[in-house]
DNA sequence: TTATATACAAACATGATTGTATGTAAACAA
DNA sequence: TTGTTTACATACAATCATGTTTGTATATAA
């Protein structure tokens, strides 16, 4: 056989990710074995033994290349203090997360992977409380806009910022599951801005 | 051993689901095996065989425990015509959905599983297309309950029905997501029913 | 130019699970 | 009362996936 160089190598590693990802989406996590993995990628278990230790580091690798990125993109929204439209940056913000995952097929298998093909138990159990943890985050922040634009008289005096926070939040909780979950029917796929424009909509005054 | 009696099996049979219901909890469904759900049951894998053909038979029936009556309380709050305020039906309907949930460690349970711990591949596969579709009723049966709503002018005039329903379904999804997994907080358990009313409250006029 | 480390492939050893086959004692039917 | 079926326990066979070890050709450093 040839030995690789370094950029062969990271080419290498970059195709097992790549071959983890489709067979987990179609296995799940669980079932997917490290051969199928290594076929899919074209190499044997020994290459996918050598960039990785086990399936759990593979699924870790692969969930480090998309998962970052995204939940960050609140703080755009949170910073953005100047805009005279507060509700119009909340908007921005999720119609910002839906395009990505329009656009990048990989985080769309990622995340397709993480709702619905992978189970939280053991070493993955902590990601849930992650996610609990990011989740209220983005609330506080969202409290944080509605607040503003409460100052500026844009919505009903009688609903709280927290109130709407957390509604919000839990609209756009369940707008990603069934945008996830919709690969056939695609209404909410096809829909998703519209729909979010929708959510913003009814709450402005 | 001692052979039981027609009753006593059906004992043994349930002692079995409960016990794989404990045992997929904590190990997520694919890492569970028979032996485990065995031991947890008090038998010997031969007793699991005998009452289940595999594992997905098994899930199954745990499943069949607890989905079915959930999903038709909607059928309630789009019967009750005669109601003066269709807000309330819909309020009444989700409140109910989580009350089911307080109260029955088995539905939590079960439904912690199906949301957290296991893949929807191969056979489960259309499980998740079955939900979809489900959806699809229960926001069509919204709709009905808010145009009524509109009717009786409850709500603001520039909201449609459907988006409401849209809407209020996307929430409610949202909600028992994270009503699932907050496990550790408690943030959502303890405030579901607040969290319903406020949403709810928000629609009206 | 040579020694060494790299990037794998191939072979091996070892549990772990699964499904089935067999054994058996007691319930139940006749 | 006896034959048959039920409700399991136990034993067995076969597969499968994992992790490790070994082998090897080549890139790379010295």
């Amino acid at each position: 056989m040839v030995r690789k160089t370094k950029e062969d190598a990271e080419v290498t590693r970059l195709r097992i990710i790549d071959a983890a990802r489709e067979v987990f989406l179609v296995r799940g996590v669980s079932r997917t074995t490290i051969e199928q993995i290594a076929t899919q990628a074209n190499v044997t278990r020994g290459a996918v033994y050598w960039h990785f230790n086990n399936k759990t580091e593979l699924f870790e690798a692969m969930r480090e290349q998309v998962f970052l990125p995204l939940i960050d993109l609140i703080d755009d929204a949170v910073l953005n203090e100047s805009t005279d439209d507060p509700l119009n940056s909340i908007e921005q913000y999720f119609c910002g997360i839906i395009q990505t995952l329009e656009q990048s097929i990989t985080t769309q298998q990622t995340y397709e992977i993480m709702m619905t093909k992978c189970e939280y138990v053991e070493e993955l159990a902590e990601v849930l409380q992650q996610i609990l943890s990011t989740c209220q985050n983005i609330v506080r922040k969202l409290e944080t806009i509605y607040a503003r634009a409460a100052a500026k008289d844009l919505i009903n005096r009688n609903h709280h910022p927290a109130q709407l926070a957390l509604d919000t939040h839990l609209f756009f909780v369940g707008l990603l599951n069934m945008w996830i979950k919709d690969t056939e029917c695609k209404y909410i796929r096809d829909n998703a801005i519209a729909i979010i424009r929708d959510h913003v909509q009814m709450k402005r005054k």
